[in-house]
RNA sequence: UGGGGUGUCGCCAAGUUGGUAAGGCACGGGAUUUUGAUUCCCGCAUUCCUAGGUUCGAGUCCUAGCACCCCAGCCA
């Protein structure tokens, strides 16, 4: 399938399964919370989790932290699926952690029967009051030693719905001292009486973060629950709640599940932190990507130039080339930026091979071949692709009417310029040898039209075509070229770092004004008929896609993907 | 000032029980080329955060520093 490049990750697990850990087995799961589009952070960890266990030829789980009924949506859990789907994953099964609403309720109880838990009525700020700081220990709330029997009515009343909102949570009982402020009695429960998107009004309880993860996965068998660097000091905690509540070997816990049908071994997992992925020009926080939608700085959750997964698919970005991607960076422990031109270049590495070729002018200037009959019409067999003759060929019609792109002629060339100036000559891509006699201009100056004659015995087959020519051009057929709405993407920010406001400016300040860019260009009629999400290189142009929701047989409409490595714009500058 | 992490080329990132710095991207040069694309060669860390130390030998061990990231939600 891929390169299996060697990680710590990959490392650890084939030690764990030399030792035979878990059997053998290796199961992971990828766990978002419904609460917000998939972005290119996500695809680092779906392809891990998805990855290994493809590799070790485990499972991977897609599984909804749906804990916080407050914050999650319905909206969400089917656009991750398909974002899930389209990089190109199959989950083994489809979880969500509200499945084990009453496993979690088992755990509380066998907690504080264990005497690790407590029914505690401090209020949020009396909790914070009590927690201390980094530097200081806390202080025993004054719930901390009620007695057994007292902690399992008050919880069971509080699932029955006897209190508000916030008036008492389910605490771990662990040490108030830690230097670790995660094991400073953590809430395990909290009351809200909200309508949870899943289970209904079944529950005015809900599980916290660290509780729930780590039963669940647990519950599901996972044996390495992969997660990132910030996670990394709440281990402790997801530790300590496997070690008292010992899922796999009280049956009791999980019963639940078996009774309704669902069928899982428990494991003792354990969690391991990797970097998440970070990318250069662009913003990758939940708020950030919130805030650029909802001020309409973009146009919502797919427009191509944003980082969510949906946008990636839209802007034309293979799935594949977002695999490798990630696949170039690797899994470490090093908090880290990647650069935006390794994405473009797997992205280009995708399409180079795969992408048929088409001739498409952007910013048409007319051409007229004088010496062939203005009536002169014939149809040109052109190579889809330039090594790859499997891709076949298709006809492209030529007349003596053309259009080729303005940036292809200089009346005062610069410096090693290679294209068409007066007087000089240039290879037209599939017809022959063309000289510039003729510059017409309007009025005011401007070119508006060239006047060129071809030499015939350039043309292809014959031995003149042998003939070099420091450059050749692309051009369309002006009397069968289509219109087409082309939008020119670039990168959303024009600064490697928007996060970083230390000189005052924020991230809305350094929005590129040209990531946007529509033209109406001329296309060969070949791509007249050519279905959504079809990806083209449009020759010396770069990569375009026909846009997923806007293109239609009427009104064509093509994304700019990336354009092609450009080594003469390079030296330019 | 508590705890948890991380520091190897511009950006990522490998570096086995200490044995004398992989690879990718970027970059520079050259060759091929009817895409200034692709492809193909060649080059690109006497050096591994710093300073000491151990050793015949240290990126890898020891000591002391320094830098950066994360943590005080009844968020995940």
């Amino acid at each position: 399938m891929s390169d299996t490049v060697s990680h710590f990750i990959r490392s650890m697990i084939e030690t764990d399964r030399a030792r035979g850990a878990h059997g053998g087995r290796v199961a992971t799961r990828f766990p978002p919370e419904p609460n917000g589009y998939l972005h290119l952070g996500h695809a680092k960890s779906i392809c891990l989790n998805f990855g290994m266990a493809h590799d070790f030829g485990g499972s991977c789980n897609l599984r909804f932290d749906d804990t916080n009924p407050s914050k999650e949506d319905i909206e969400y859990v089917n656009a991750i699926k398909d974002d899930v789907r389209w990089l190109g994953f199959e989950w083994a099964n489809l979880l969500h952690a509200s499945d084990y609403f009453e496993v979690f309720y088992l755990c509380g109880e066998k907690l504080i029967r264990q005497g690790q838990a407590y029914v505690c009525d401090l209020s949020a700020d009396d909790v914070r009051a009590y927690r201390g700081t980094l530097t200081e220990p806390g202080r025993n709330s004054p719930f901390r030693d009620r007695d057994i029997d007292t902690n399992l009515e008050l919880f069971r009343r509080m699932r029955a719905g006897e209190f508000e909102d916030g008036a008492r949570t389910l605490r771990a009982r662990i040490d108030m001292a830690s230097p670790n402020i995660n094991l400073r009695d953590p809430a395990l429960y909290r009351i809200r009486k909200v309508r949870h998107q899943n289970t209904g009004d079944a529950w005015c309880i809900y599980p916290m973060y660290d509780y729930a993860h780590c039963i669940s996965d647990a519950v599901e068998g996972i044996t390495h629950s992969l997660c990132t660097l910030e996670f990394e000091d709440h281990r402790p905690l997801y530790d300590w709640c496997l070690d008292q509540l010992d899922i796999e070997h009280d049956l009791a816990l999980t019963e639940p599940l078996r009774a309704k049908g669902l069928h899982m071994t428990p494991s003792r997992p354990r969690q391991t932190e990797f970097a998440r992925g970070n990318l250069d020009y662009t913003v990758m926080s939940k708020r950030k990507l919130i805030a650029l939608v909802q001020e309409g700085l973009v146009d919502g959750w797919n427009d191509p130039r944003m980082p969510t997964l949906s946008g990636a698919r839209r802007r034309g970005f293979p799935s594949g080339a977002i695999r490798t991607f990630w696949e170039r960076m690797g899994y470490s422990k090093q908090v880290a930026t990647i650069e935006y031109s390794v994405l473009e270049g797997c992205v280009r590495d995708d399409l180079d091979s795969k992408a048929s070729r088409r001739l498409a002018v952007l910013d048409p200037l007319p051409v007229t071949i004088a010496n062939l009959p203005p009536d002169h019409c014939e149809t040109l067999s052109f190579a889809n692709h330039p090594k790859d003759p499997t891709k076949g060929t298709r006809e492209v019609s030529f007349s003596p009417r053309l259009y080729i792109e303005r940036e292809d002629f200089a009346e005062v060339p610069p410096k090693g310029f290679h294209r068409l100036v007066p007087g000089g000559e240039v290879r037209l891509r599939g017809v022959g040898i063309v000289r510039c006699d003729e510059v017409v201009k309007d009025s005011n100056g401007t070119v508006i039209e060239l006047r060129v004659s071809l030499d015939a015995s350039t043309r292809p087959g014959l031995p003149g075509a042998e003939r070099k020519v420091k450059g050749t051009i692309h051009w369309v057929c002006a009397a069968s070229a289509v219109p087409a709405e082309v939008r020119l993407y670039d990168r959303l920010f024009d600064v490697p770092n928007p996060d970083d406001d230390s000189d005052g400016k924020t991230y809305r300040d350094h929005l590129n004004p040209r990531s946007k860019i529509i033209v109406r260009g001329y296309l060969e009629s070949s791509l007249r008929d050519v279905p959504i999400e079809s990806r083209f290189q449009f020759e010396r142009l770069g990569y375009f896609v026909a846009d997923q929701f806007d293109h239609r047989m009427e009104r064509l409409v093509f994304n700019r993907i990336v354009t092609l490595r450009d080594s003469y714009a390079k030296a330019e500058k």
